[in-house]
DNA sequence: CGTGGCATTGAAAACCGTCAAAATCCGTGG
DNA sequence: CCACGGATTTTGACGGTTTTCAATGCCACG
């Protein structure tokens, strides 16, 4: 179904080669000499949690970030009334973690929602090597931005589009990405819930369903469970641009 | 009726002395020494601007952030369907401009709402001088992190929070902004339009307006045109702890 | 003193949430 | 391997909240 990208593994044990990677381009190493990239190897550790396993906590103080090598996170935050709000969803080459810089402690929680490998970058030790290194401070930095980006896109998302606006957009989001790290970008397993994409995209369950089904029933997509096949992608993009108002 | 802090100006030259500037412990300035200070001085110039003025616009080309010393701005973003969608208000000791970090271009505008100053320091010196001073590193570092938290704060605020609470939530944030400057935190001048509010929180503005005469019946605020004063701050509180569902 | 932007208020409609029930899927243990 | 139970998803009917449309009022500014 998935065409997984094959991982070159030399061996099984806890180091990791970045310079061996074939995320590098999608990752902190974009960018780096062969040099670089073994000082940025020493540095890395792997870590493997299986699904539903937690990465951090809210809470927990932060003296590390994680590159996902394989897999797929959610991030979400507890609110005072003990509703989960899901903040974002991650996959291969993205980071985790930056959130914590601000008060050293982690200000949400990151699950694996499958099993997953991420690669354990010590704070300390990439503040220490972004001084160093010219090109790793400026990836580093543009990482940071890029998550302050797609946070305000989704604050555009939750501030001005309606629930079918939101789920369209969704689906291409997620197709997009998929597309991207050499994944089938028309059909692929959602790895959430349909309550975990309402979450985050403000809706509830049952108006995520319903949206789904009417997308299926105007062939749009297919959908079988987790299971989703885009099959008209300028009809969804199409419902983007269409101004309600 | 906002009791201005002074800003000590030993000329009004375009030089700036951040080892001297009253906002130094908002700033990016946090935590540095005398020294490092000084060099930070030589970085910064100082750029004033008229209310309705803009300080970048989305798609100019991105070569230095820039630090609030007085006045307060909106950032916004026009959507495909040519929306205004405001994506945050910004007062002294506040960082503009770190979204164009990720592309090298503004993503957003940036507006003064009144008349304003800000410092601007040119990004690759900003880089330069932070591989050099480890502290303006690590203080650089948690601002952009901030910035990730405040985003994320809003798309809380946005996904699960109903109109009215997304206002309390609203004014409460706004009156502590102005506490931790040296204003008053119980009465205040909206600088933005009730459209603009409506913008940031994801709201009509006639939602805003009813909202606001809703909140001076029940005596919780008192509501004139744009001069706001807070009469009873634990019963705004009380509106966001009141889980509705 | 008039004009135009901004704000307020009302009534009706649209959209999404709520509640409820049934169907389907998945993992576990027999 | 199959059966079971819990979690997840789908679907329907209804109600509430917010938007939409419209009219009026207010204020700042020229």
């Amino acid at each position: 179904m998935d065409q997984k990208v094959t991982i070159p593994l030399t061996s099984n044990n806890m180091r990791v080669a970045c310079s061996e990677c074939n995320l590098r381009e999608l990752c902190l190493a974009v960018g780096l000499d062969d040099e670089d990239l073994y000082k940025l190897d020493d540095m890395v550790t792997k870590r493997k949690l299986k699904r539903g396993q937690q990465l951090y906590r809210a809470g927990d103080s932060f003296d590390a970030i994680y590159a996902i090598r394989t897999g797929f996170f959610k991030t979400d935050i507890l609110t005072e009334e003990g509703l989960e709000q899901v903040t974002g969803f991650q996959m291969a080459g993205e980071i985790l973690g930056m959130d914590g810089i601000s008060t050293d402690r982690h200000v949400c929680n990151a699950t694996a929602l499958e099993d997953s490998e991420v690669c354990l970058m010590p704070y300390d030790q990439l503040e220490e090597l972004s001084r160093h290194i010219k090109s790793l401070q400026q990836q580093f930095h543009k990482f940071m931005s890029r998550e302050i980006v797609r946070d305000q896109s989704l604050m555009i998302l939750l501030g001005s589009m309606r629930a079918e606006e939101r789920i369209a957009a969704f689906l291409l989001n997620l197709s997009q990405r998929m597309r991207v790290r050499g994944y089938s970008a028309s059909e692929f397993h959602l790895r959430m819930t349909r309550e975990e994409i309402g979450s985050y995209l403000g809706l509830k369950l049952e108006t995520v369903s319903r949206a789904f089904s009417k997308f299926h029933d105007e062939g749009l997509i297919g959908v079988q469970q987790k299971y989703i096949r885009i099959l008209n992608a300028d009809g969804l993009k199409a419902l983007l641009n269409h101004t309600p108002s």
